[in-house]
RNA sequence: GGAACAUUAGCUCAGUUGGUUUAGAGCAUUACUUUGACAGAGUAGGGGUCACUGGUUCGAGUCCAGUAUGUUCCACCA
């Protein structure tokens, strides 16, 4: 067979790939094997590869290939996540570059241009993955909102309402005025700003009511926030401190619209902070709105849910927030209430999704009472039910756990799950099921004929569906029982990223023991977050994102999947950088390589020489191959089993390109214009195969093609060819390796010798060496005798009595023990001679 | 403010319960080597006060305390 001079990725990749699908190999059924299962961190459906995504689905492909050839059903689950808001704001950005308004939709018409744009784009990630090799059972791809996923989130709403575990409460809860919705807790994120703080001083009331002027008296407060002044319901100071208890009792006036408000005493409230005393404004403030339930307060909501003022602002009404602050401002110059404006660093929230200042909020929300769901979540990751890798995780978890807060799963938006509550009039609800139901329900309830409900307008949290992925992917809740959920569940390992921990890893552990009774896996695999050779987080907007599409076009998927886990140390963020793709497409080459010189050795073999022409007498080479691949394999066995996969395939790197390609396949190497032994040639093939099947799961593309190059006609193809497990280190093979490496070093003796004789032009050389040395050298002295290597060296053992003589081309080399002499100083001796 | 984790060669990291004379690997770097699978290569070499300061010990990169720096998570004082 002709072998082109370098490995055609592009045309490997592409045939492959739709060879193994053709051969249905990731396909999986329920049968008598152990099962491996992988259900896929569903990508939302907008989205496109990423460094992220690429780390993180390779390593799930590597676990499941590898699980595929060592017998297991591998079933590896891929699927996309509807995300909420991210589908949303990207459907009301296409909606506006076609010049339409969401406002002036129905929810009905604006879903129906939400499927057509998820038809259309979504899932385009789910096409990228192929590039990457992924060994996906797509047969089995799931979307969160398919019409059964859709209904079982709509059931575990109902079940969870009627378990009494979902209320409905007026909350402070984290507004995006952008996407003008509601978010958890976790979907804020805190950024350093650079704000100013405001000190601003109010007029006091006295006894009679009169206000006392301004300069005269007045209390002064501090914010950073100005406009929420129009807000305020109090202000507060700690009731121990001097300058203002005498004032708790009295009363300020809110400047500009004249609101008389009571001054309180708190000890929230902080005397070394700011000015000392606080305003307090319930309605936007989560710590106010405490204070002001404590204190019996008013609530001014003087916000807009698109983040401009309202009528209850009195002042500035329809301005956007920030217009409104600069602006309040200059009137509260003017009216002098500005005693003093300071440069203020602080964390301001931002909502995840749109990247706007969330703003506090006062509001009627969903929500799920987590401390009645927590209890076996937390205790299967404290007793080793679940394991973390790396184990560091675990504390964080528990941390999170035992101070679980209730979660706000209703989300003002309309791609989702809508809330399955339906209300009257009167804001009388039930929950249900459908709207029959609910009809039946509410009129049982409040004794009412044919009641005209409407349905909730909220959508749930996105998390409130992924929640249940590993057994919903499996139709667990909408046809409870199944072969396919019953086999596959509980999953193996869960892949995914440190950040979403809260967000779906310890909700599905929830989700799972709730409705399955198990655990969701076993081994949850956390990643590091991919980062630039500086240490920044790739994003779009640094540019520092490299078009992952781009590079397996110019270098090959196996080279990028190389790269990025040779980067990947278990547990931390990796620093990736382009030139580790250049090592994985060397890797490649010397494999490639290797392939090339068997060629030539199969050309040699076919030569059909005599017994005696042929001159590899010894099978110590492979003897010695042998021991060394049982002791990487279990070498790489454990790596493995400890998630240790970028230890693992650099062990497989420096197994291949060391011990196979430098040292194995030179000693049994013949010699020039000598003809090549078959059954050496069939036992050094045997050994690459052996090889080639421990690194599929991480190359897959390249190991293919390999294989099915060395042998005309293969049996089976590699990706599901079964790993010989029986690969354990025996007895003996401490002693064979040892002779490896004395013979390794022996080599290296006499190739340094031989460059030193002829640069001195000396036909003859000796080297001195200890007792222990002479031992060593001893251990290799049956092996010299085989004529182990037939092309670069020959050794000969019956030259001066008590040393070894190593003939090298026409250098010959003396090696003996002097024990009595100091051989550091000897040897030096000896180098100057030469 | 609280916590977790980290700090070993230019870079990225190994270093098992403290014990092999001289602390490892890959990448990068330097010098040399090009007709025999492979210059996308080979060979050889350089490069480290194991963050710092103390302590425990016969012995510390490894254990303890403190300090510094960094990363992440949690909380958040207007």
């Amino acid at each position: 067979m002709e072998i082109s001079k370098n490995f055609d990725f592009k045309a490997a990749e592409n045939k492959w790939y739709t060879h193994w699908l053709d051969q249905k190999y990731f396909e999986s059924t329920p049968d008598d094997r152990e099962p491996y299962t992988v259900v896929i961190p569903p990508p939302n459906v907008t989205g496109i590869l990423h460094m992220g995504h690429c780390l993180n689905n390779t390593i799930q492909d590597i676990l499941v290939r590898r699980a595929r050839m060592m017998g297991k059903n591998a079933c590896w689950v891929p699927g996309t996540d509807h995300a909420s808001i991210a589908t949303e704001a990207k459907v009301v950005q296409m909606l506006r570059e076609r010049g339409i308004q969401k406002a002036s939709l129905s929810r009905n018409e604006f879903l129906g241009y939400a499927w057509e744009w998820k038809e259309k784009y979504g899932g385009i990630i789910l096409q990228q993955l192929k590039k990457l090799g992924c060994s996906l059972d797509w047969n089995r791809t799931s979307f969160t909102m398919d019409p059964d996923y859709y209904n079982s989130v709509i059931h575990v709403f109902n079940d969870l309402y009627t378990k009494g575990y979902i209320y409905r409460g007026k909350r402070m809860i984290n507004w995006d005025p952008r996407a003008k919705t509601a978010l958890s807790d976790e979907e804020v994120i805190f950024k350093e700003v650079q704000g100013k703080l405001y000190f601003l001083k109010y007029q006091l009331v006295d006894a009679d009511g009169n206000k006392l002027p301004l300069a005269d008296a007045g209390i002064t407060i501090a914010t950073v926030r100005p406009e929420t002044i129009l807000g305020d319901a109090a202000i507060a100071v700690n009731p121990n401190d001097e300058r203002f208890k005498h004032l708790i009792g009295s009363y300020a006036v809110v400047p500009l619209i004249d609101r008389k408000i009571p001054i309180i005493g708190d000890d929230y409230v902080a005397t070394d902070f700011g000015s000392g005393a606080l305003k307090i404004t319930p309605a936007h403030d989560m710590n106010d709105n405490q204070i002001g339930i404590k204190h019996g307060l008013a609530v001014y909501d003087i916000l807009n849910e698109d983040g401009t003022l309202s009528n209850e602002a009195q002042l500035l009404i329809g301005k956007d927030r920030f217009e409104a602050r600069k602006e309040i401002v200059v009137l509260l110059e003017q009216a002098g209430h500005v005693v003093k404006i300071e440069d203020y660093v602080h964390q301001v929230g931002f909502s995840e999704r749109t990247d706007v200042v969330v703003e506090p909020r006062l509001s009627l929300q969903w929500w799920v009472d987590m401390k009645k769901i927590a209890g076996p979540a937390l205790s299967a990751v404290q007793d080793g039910e679940i394991n973390f890798h790396p184990a560091k995780f675990k504390n964080l978890y528990r941390h999170w756990m035992e101070n679980i807060k209730d979660w706000c799963i209703s989300r003002q938006l309309w791609w989702g799950h809508q809330i399955p509550a339906w209300y009257d009039a009167e804001g009388r609800f039930v929950v249900a099921m459908n709207e029959k139901d609910a009809i039946e329900k509410f009129s049982k309830a409040y004794n009412i004929d044919n009641p005209q409900l409407k349905q909730d307008e909220d959508c749930l949290d996105t998390w409130f569906s992924s929640w249940l992925w590993p057994f919903e992917v499996f139709k667990g809740i909408s046809n409870p029982g199944n072969k396919d959920v019953s086999y596959y569940y509980p999953t193996q390992s869960l892949v995914t990223a440190p950040e979403i921990i809260f967000f779906w890893v310890a909700r599905m552990i929830m989700a799972g023991y709730e409705y399955m009774g198990k655990k969701p896996f076993s081994d949850v695999y956390f990643t590091g977050i991919v980062r630039d050779t500086q240490g920044r987080k790739m994003s779009k907007q640094l540019g520092n994102s490299p078009d992952l599409l781009e590079m397996i076009d110019e270098i090959g998927a196996d080279a990028v999947r190389f790269g990025i886990l040779i980067a990947s140390p278990a547990g931390n963020d990796l620093l990736w950088d382009k030139a580790s793709n250049e090592q994985g497409r060397n890797f490649i080459n010397k494999l490639w390589n290797a392939l090339k010189l068997i060629e030539i050795w199969k050309e040699k073999a076919k030569a059909n020489l005599s017994a005696e022409e042929v001159s590899l007498a010894s099978d110590w080479p492979h003897q010695w191959f042998d021991a060394r691949l049982r002791a990487s394999s279990a070498e790489i066995d454990q790596l493995m089993a400890q998630y240790k996969l970028s230890e693992a395939l650099k062990t497989l790197y420096s197994l291949i390109w060391d011990d196979f390609c430098s040292w194995y396949l030179e000693w049994v190497k013949p010699g020039f214009e000598k003809p090549m032994d078959q059954a050496h040639l069939d036992k050094v093939i045997n050994n690459f195969e052996m090889l080639l099947e421990r690194l599929h799961p991480f190359m897959p593309f390249v190991t293919e093609e390999i294989y099915h190059l060395l042998r005309e006609q293969q049996n089976v193809d590699l990706c599901v060819r079964q790993l010989d497990q029986t690969l354990q280190p025996t007895s003996s093979d401490a002693q064979t390796l040892k002779e490896g490496e004395v013979l390794k070093s022996a080599i290296t003796a006499i190739r340094d010798a031989r460059v030193k004789a002829q640069i001195k032009n000396k036909d003859a050389v000796e080297i001195y060496c200890t007792a222990q040395e002479q031992a060593d050298w001893e251990i290799i002295r049956p092996l010299l005798s085989k004529q182990v290597n037939a092309s670069s060296f020959s050794f000969t053992t019956d030259a001066i009595a008590n040393s070894i003589q190593l003939v090298v081309g026409s250098a010959k080399l003396y090696i003996k023990s002097e024990q009595a002499i100091d051989t550091s100083a000897q040897r030096k001796t000896i180098e100057d001679e030469l």
